[in-house]
DNA sequence: ATGACGCTTGAAATCGTTTTTATTCGCCGC
DNA sequence: GCGGCGAATAAAAACGATTTCAAGCGTCAT
């Protein structure tokens, strides 16, 4: 090992400058008791050395620890399939809200919302970090609900239902899944399929909410006979598609919770010898822009998922500063991407409708 | 915000066992100075009180700081392309190669190798971890230079061309790509491409390599002008394949770096009016398990990206632990998933094969 | 009887900060 | 001339652990 010289310390400041390591410490945190001529040059000082506080100092006095948590999900443990999500994007969306603050970002794995939950209470009561993001919001979420209670920081991608103010962020499914509803029923389908993720997941609901009150909207009796739950997997996509469309009275259309699924969708209408844009029609969610490039290209509600890190980012620094969790909530309504899935010549002029 | 109930310290575990500090110290780190009964009493009143050391105090007084630093790569920065690498997969199985230890997973994005070496300069200077884990490795690769010129522990994803000794854990591409290569020389292809990551990186070279031996060892000329290198984008892939299916003498086998580029790869094809299977064939790289909804599904060399990064984390955890770095690398083939996309009727038998 | 020694435990220093409390010093009013 | 006050800085305690060194205490050889 190569032995680095030891990096200054507040006690080094202190003797290159004269002035107490207590004066140094105020100095820099800006403390008003100290002089401004003794700030600049104590700030001078430790310009010229180069002395950054340890964080570890700082953490074991004031008790804060400068880091983030995030509960990253990924797919359960054996026989790993794609989901379609990039949430690498996510992170990175974090890191860059964080940015400029001294809060790193560490990274717990979790398999479920169960896990998550012992995670969150694991991060909270050995006081592993200062602040919590996570996403997958449950109707009914235990974490929300602890994290609540103990009054400990958070943000969330995704709302519950429960009647609890926090800080979230989250994009308007029911919106989304009620314009593309209203698209395929627009041109011409009316048994339109609902690929939906787990039905206990907040925004699974609030798509069947958006489905629902576009059929109603169109004084047309609502499927659900065709809306199906499962994971975000390609294989799940697939399986439903090919169930849906071999019913009696089969689906036509297909709303598709993300471009995985639609993939999935996609290979199994294929199988069945459909000619997507002429027998059938399917639109999904985006994060990865990969759909422009599936056979045919799909239409899809583009989701910037690195914008949606950076605003958790962000929101959770001035939760952490302080700031009401009520001022810290944001909606996002996705674009639409109009492609060759849907078989609709132009786009609908969505904007302005409820 | 509810106040937790303080945590026991150490303190509180000397005042209920009336030992002091330092033996409870020495008997929790199982000290050979302190009796067997004093451990066990000691050991017995901790998980009576639920004591669990903070990581703070330790981390102070140590040096050391129970965190390990992963460098995430993402595309750079403006207008995301998917670039079909799930590393929330990798960063799972480290995860799982740390459990049971006492270290955390932290994550720092950075947008490429020069901006890596910046931020390892910075953990390492800062001492904000003990360890670091990254990838995209280049032929020649400063960060793992610096690393092992500091002799800070480090596990990389990949291996550099230059003559150091680090741990890492790396893919054969050497020999897929002889074998990607070999499959469709035999399947009677002779304009073959090869859709290829950065030349910088260490393993473009290598599939360069294995791509060459094989054109050699079946006495054939080897297409150095259907050598592309680029991202790892769709974008990329589909370009890639337009331009090389257009040339006088078009490329009708493709070699593809991952399912990302394969998908453009089949998209551009198909753009072309080119029957895949029947026109042209593609194998690739997965490691995401997309390739199977594909249209054609494609045949693929799957890569087991979970149990890389268990592998990681695992290594990662001896080098902390003392170990040699000479006996902590390892090197994977990747197992060959027959599908459709390089219309070869059957596996042929590459096992044994060098 | 005494000192050396092994064995177990305890006291105290230490890591690098922040924060509370104390000290110094000049100045003002009486 | 002196007590008190305000402003600036210094001293010291604290955070929670580890580690060095000292202390207590039988045992045993001299």
């Amino acid at each position: 090992m190569a032995d680095h010289p030891p990096r200054p310390t507040i006690k080094t400041l202190s003797e290159v400058t004269g002035f107490s390591i207590a004066t140094i410490s105020k100095a820099l945190n800006d403390s008003p008791v100290v002089t401004q001529a003794t700030k600049a040059v104590i700030r001078q000082a430790a310009g010229q050395i180069g002395y950054a506080a340890s964080l570890r100092g700082m953490s074991l006095r004031t008790g804060r620890t400068y880091q983030v948590a995030v509960l990253m999900p990924v797919a359960s443990a054996s026989g790993f399939e794609w989901e379609g999500v990039d949430y690498a994007q996510i992170l990175s969306g974090i890191a860059a809200g964080l940015e400029g603050s001294p809060y790193r970002m560490s990274v717990h794995v979790v398999r479920d919302a169960e896990e998550g939950l012992a995670t969150a209470r694991h991060v909270v009561e050995g006081h592993l970090a200062d602040g919590l993001i996570f996403s997958g919001i449950e109707a009914q979420d235990a974490r929300v609900a602890y994290l609540c209670g103990a009054g400990f920081p958070f943000v969330t991608l995704g709302r519950c239902r429960q009647d609890l103010t926090y800080a979230h962020v989250d994009v308007d499914s029911e919106w989304a899944a009620w314009a593309a509803t209203s698209r395929l029923i627009a041109g011409g389908h009316r048994r339109i399929a609902l690929i939906n993720p787990d039905p206990r997941l907040s925004y699974a609901l609030d798509r069947i909410d958006g489905f629902t009150r576009a059929f109603a909207q169109a004084n047309l009796p609502v499927p659900h006979d065709l809306i199906l739950g499962g994971d975000l997997s390609t294989r799940f996509g697939k399986e439903a598609a090919l169930a849906l469309a071999r019913l009696p009275d089969p689906a036509t259309g297909f709303v598709c919770v993300n471009e995985s699924t639609a993939l999935g969708a996609l290979a199994g209408l294929r199988d069945l010898g459909l000619n997507i844009g002429r027998d059938a029609s399917v639109i999904a969610y985006d994060d990865i822009n990969a759909s422009a490039y599936f056979a045919p290209p799909l239409t899809t509600f583009y989701l910037p998922i690195e914008d949606l890190g950076r605003q958790l980012g962000g929101f959770l620094l001035r939760r952490l500063a302080g700031e009401d969790p009520a001022t810290l909530q944001q909606l996002t309504r996705p674009d639409l991407v109009a492609r060759q899935s849907d078989r609709l010549e132009r786009v609908l002029p969505w904007e302005g409708n409820t």
